[in-house]
DNA sequence: CTACTGACTAATG
DNA sequence: ACATTAGCCAGTA
């Protein structure tokens, strides 16, 4: 068993408590399951279908450009806006190991 | 085994 | 604000 599939659930069940109208980072939910955040980008590349994939973008913001257009259609739909084809963390990020 | 890739990040200029 | 760089690490060929 590949270490993906060993954090694969944890890392979707992080993605699961963003809130709606909120976003997070790749490297929060790394931090917060004990990974890097290329493995938390790989778990959503396969799996992301599953959970909110759209409320989590890069560390600055910013979105990756095959998602961008649709991840601006769904953040657009709960209150975020994209601009440039970022977000701003300043008053939508969270940190999931905050609270 | 090596080489390359990627839904990334932090530091630097 | 933008571009570059090194580091990262599982997967793939």
């Amino acid at each position: 068993m590949g270490a993906l599939e060993e954090v694969a659930d944890s890392v979707l069940l992080a993605v699961a408590t963003i809130p709606e109208g909120r976003v997070t980072s790749y490297g929060s939910i790394g931090r917060l399951v004990g990974r890097g955040p290329r493995l938390v980008a790989r778990v959503l590349a396969t799996r992301g279908d599953e959970v909110c994939w759209w409320r989590v973008v890069r560390a600055d913001g910013s979105i990756a450009p095959q998602l961008v257009a649709e991840a601006t259609v769904l953040l657009g739909r709960e209150g975020v806006p994209v601009r440039a084809g970022r977000v701003d963390l300043r008053r939508h990020g969270i940190d999931l190991a905050d609270g």
